[in-house]
DNA sequence: GTATATGCAAAGCATTTGCATTAAA
DNA sequence: TTTAATGCAAATGCTTTGCATATAC
């Protein structure tokens, strides 16, 4: 289901401004900062402010919808694809982000001895390392 | 082998400043920022200061002697902790952090195929969700 | 002696907040 | 009609930077 759908079903209250920013997080493999979502955003409605897409995206990744990924250098980024579990291959140079499916995620678990008596909500492999571009454009 | 003596091992020039602030880093299960380091730094030599904490710190990072640890809400936390291999338990309200060895993490691997031409160099695994004081203390 | 680290203060960047205005339900 | 979202601009918090001074080797 899209994410503009699950929104509406959830009957969060649907603006032209919520519109704009849910459409622009659209696909998978999508992972903009909360500055390209303005851009995407504004493309379709001018009068999109920062302030609301901070606002939308937090309200977004509380509601379980966005995944928030923060990763290598830079801004923030956030990533819709919460229906299918994932994982993320970071470059720590520039920043571009993959998604990966790892082998053998499954495995990994958390003993109650190792637990502190936390409730579990996510658990993230998160793989860093430098992207053919980055390697051979100096250190 | 200690922080400070690796570093000696690496012929690091050493300075007053630079001590303090390895010695603020001794130890397992320590995750401080750099606002900590600072503070447990001043506690023996009053006049570091903040630019140093931060340059030193990025160094020790880019050395691979300490691992920056960016999780949950607030700064940056540092782990000088490089010679046991593990993983990071956080809670997403408060930020406390705990170190974990999880069992099966051994058998996670990113297929060729999903390497994306990157040259791997860490792969963490991060475990959110909320410790049992957050819990008790409203949402 | 020379290269390098330090401290300070200012700048930088991402993100949040207060508040008056506007609009969805 | 009421409750909640928006936009602006200012504030915040963390981190980096420029540069003159001090210092380890």
């Amino acid at each position: 289901m899209a994410l503009l759908e699950r929104l509406r079903a959830r009957q969060w209250r649907i603006t032209p401004q919520r519109r704009v920013i849910a459409q622009a997080l659209e696909g998978d493999h999508v992972h903009l900062t909360a500055d390209e979502v303005l851009g995407v955003a504004r493309g379709r409605l001018p009068e999109v402010s920062l302030a609301t897409v901070y606002n939308t995206l937090n309200e977004l990744v509380a509601m379980g919808e966005v995944q928030q990924v923060d990763a290598g250098p830079g801004p923030t980024r956030y990533d819709p694809n919460v229906e299918q579990p994932h994982h993320h291959l970071v470059c720590l140079r520039c920043g571009e982000l993959h998604d990966v499916y790892p082998v053998g995620e499954d495995s990994i678990e958390l003993p109650r001895s190792q637990r502190f008596g936390y409730q579990l909500v996510s658990r993230d492999v998160l793989f860093q390392g430098y992207c053919s571009r980055c390697r051979s454009t100096g250190q």
